[in-house]
RNA sequence: GACCAGUUAGCUCAGUUGGUAGAGCACCUCCCUUUUAAGGAGGUGGUCCUGGGUUCGAGCCCCAGACUGGUCACCA
């Protein structure tokens, strides 16, 4: 690996500082208690505290310095002086060990005393302070200016997205980002809880990726011998546990799904599912609503929240328009009643493009995607979809065309789809057979396997049940007014970041040479190599430009050896 | 998948008609005991994304590729 000098330099004072006999990654615990939050409010002149953190500036000023030392919660000013920190002859804590050898993202560990400085800033006076852990790499150092500009900020995506970690470390806000992520989350379980829903987990590993339509992750089991998929939904498993008599379950569910990336679109997301026995959608709707208003001021203190160009108001209730009324608000168009061949003259009309395998639910979806679903800015809920998008939904109790789904709109955006859930298994088992047509006559939207376990399961029983999944994912965007999926992620999907260093042939046979015999005389290994001499130039380059042989000047000549 | 943009020092970015690669911060040396994005003086640091090509000469022009971002398409 090539370091570079700021990297040679660092472990230069790491070797000093075990010299110094200090160890640089020592094992026993700091006894830190106070953060710099507390600090900061609870401020009292003269306390003790013992903290610890990263050292984030540094400024020398002869015999004494400034410093910052940033901790989970944020940064607090330290003050090193000379003579307070070394009482007596030996100044060399504070001379060499802070002066020369800390660095900027080395972890230390203070023992000192409050003070405020002429110009009102908290510190923390340094006692004493203890080297705990030595960075190596040099952090990028945004700085904040008196009017908030940030001067130099990290913000490359690909490096922020990759390193998170130095993300983290130097963008406050991205932290912000991922604790109200966890806000959400316990939002959300205070909420079922309070209820009596109870949380579970099913599993992720399935012999058929059923409950959505999208294409699955494959893997293989080495000892059964047989394929399993990541799930690309957990709802199968779900109604199950209602089968086995849960009142209400509800799960975190991370799904997977092979498909394209962008910034709404992640192969790995987290859904929430929740299912309530004898509940309906309507009452399913009363419970989202109520359910997003109570996450969003949990989360950001009030139900308003701005995304881009738009101000949001989760505050329950919701307008509520059927799919149908929808479509003639926007288009004119009313799709009651109306044949295949109408709709998809219709369509045609409004320059949709259709083709003859579409089918009412098809072209009725079209028609609404294009036309109305970006009109809903504020959370709306849209109701009765046609019947043939919906395999696992049951019919309308008022036309059979219909199902008893709604999704909610928020942003043109869908962040939540929920049932009066599909409960009478031969019905269930004639959508999945109709499925099965679909997926044979080559519609890849459609679900190609038929789980007969979950058949099985609701043959059993299942009592009337609604359920509902919202894209946690999309809401905390919503929430914390980010347009892209990856800044909502620790680790979004990157693709691999480097190919592996590829050396020539000519440098393969060569550093083969090497390998049984290193070090090696350079003219030796030359004539060994039997290269001509451009080639043995370029090649020797090359291996020493990819790290793995170095050349060395001694006494004696030069040698080459391998790295 | 298509189109557009980007890739230069640890970070953020300049780089003129193709003619010895720059700045700020960081880093190193020296001075400085209450400063605050930035005290003073001096200095080090480069795979100009990769590989080809054109040219006497390429960070810059041409071709191919990699990665990233954006828009659109596809996909819940």
């Amino acid at each position: 690996m090539q370091l570079s000098e700021l990297e040679i330099i660092r472990r230069e004072k790491l070797e000093q500082i075990r010299n110094l006999g200090i160890n640089p990654y020592p094992a026993d615990l700091f006894p830190v208690d106070t953060l710099t939050s507390e600090i900061k409010q609870n401020f009292e002149e003269g306390k003790k505290v013992v903290i610890a953190g990263r050292l984030m500036r540094k400024k020398i000023q002869g015999k004494a310095s400034f410093g910052e030392l940033q901790d989970s919660e944020g940064r607090i000013q330290v003050y090193f002086n000379r003579d307070e920190i070394c009482e007596g002859e030996d100044k060399t804590l504070y001379n060499d060990v802070f002066k020369k050898l800390l660095d900027l993202g080395d972890f230390i560990g203070i023992e000192g005393t409050l003070f405020e400085t002429q110009v009102g800033e908290k510190t923390v006076l340094v006692k004493d302070f203890k080297l705990l852990s030595k960075a190596l790499r040099p952090l990028p150092l945004p700085k904040t200016d008196a009017e908030g500009n940030t001067h130099d900020e990290f913000n490359d995506p690909e490096l922020r997205y990759r390193q998170r970690y130095v993300d983290l470390v130097v963008n406050p806000k991205v932290k912000e980002v991922f604790k109200k992520r966890t806000k959400l989350y316990n939002a959300m379980r205070t909420f079922f809880n309070e209820r009596d829903y109870f949380e579970v987990e099913t599993p992720i590993l399935q012999p058929i990726a059923g409950g959505a339509a999208a294409r699955p992750f494959i893997t293989h089991h080495n000892s059964l011998d047989i394929p399993l998929y990541m799930r690309i939904a957990n709802e199968l498993y779900l109604k199950r546990l209602i089968v086995g008599g849960f009142d209400g379950v509800y799960e975190f569910s991370k799904n997977f799904r092979n498909e394209g990336m962008d910034r709404t679109h992640n192969p790995e997301f987290t859904a929430m599912e929740i299912y309530v026995s004898y509940k309906d959608y309507n009452w399913m709707m009363d419970f989202c609503e109520k359910l997003l208003e109570f996450c969003a001021i949990q989360v950001n203190g009030t139900s308003k929240t701005t995304f881009g160009e738009h101000e949001i108001d989760f505050k329950a209730p919701y307008a509520r328009v059927t799919m149908a009324d929808s479509i003639k608000h926007f288009t004119g168009f009313d799709i009651t009643g109306k044949s295949e061949d109408e709709l998809r003259a219709a369509a045609k009309d409004m320059g949709i493009a259709v083709d003859a395998t579409m089918g009412k639910g098809k072209l009725i979806d079209e028609i609404f995607g294009e036309k109305c679903e970006g009109n809903y800015i504020q959370p709306t809920f849209i109701t009765d979809y046609p019947k043939e998008m919906s395999p696992l939904c049951k019919e309308h109790r008022d036309n059979p065309e219909l199902t008893e789904r709604f999704e909610l709109m928020v942003c043109g955006k869908e962040i939540a789809n929920a049932y009066s859930e599909l409960n009478d298994p031969i019905d269930q088992r004639e959508r999945f057979e109709a499925q099965l047509k679909l997926a044979e006559k080559g519609d890849d939207e459609a679900t190609a396997f038929i789980d007969h376990d979950f058949l099985r399961a609701l043959e059993y029983g299942m009592p009337p049940t609604s359920g509902m999944g919202i894209g946690m994912d999309r809401l905390i965007m919503y929430l914390t007014n980010n347009p892209s999926i990856q800044e909502v992620l620790f680790f979004p999907q990157m693709r691999p970041e480097k190919k592996a260093v590829a050396l020539n042939d000519e440098e393969k046979a060569v550093l083969a040479i090497l390998k049984a015999n290193s070090p090696l005389e350079l003219n030796a290994l030359k004539e060994q190599s039997g290269l001509s001499n451009k080639k043995w130039d370029k090649t020797i380059k090359g291996l020493t430009k990819h790290g793995v042989a170095k050349v060395e000047k001694t006494d004696d000549g030069l040698f080459v050896k391998t790295a």
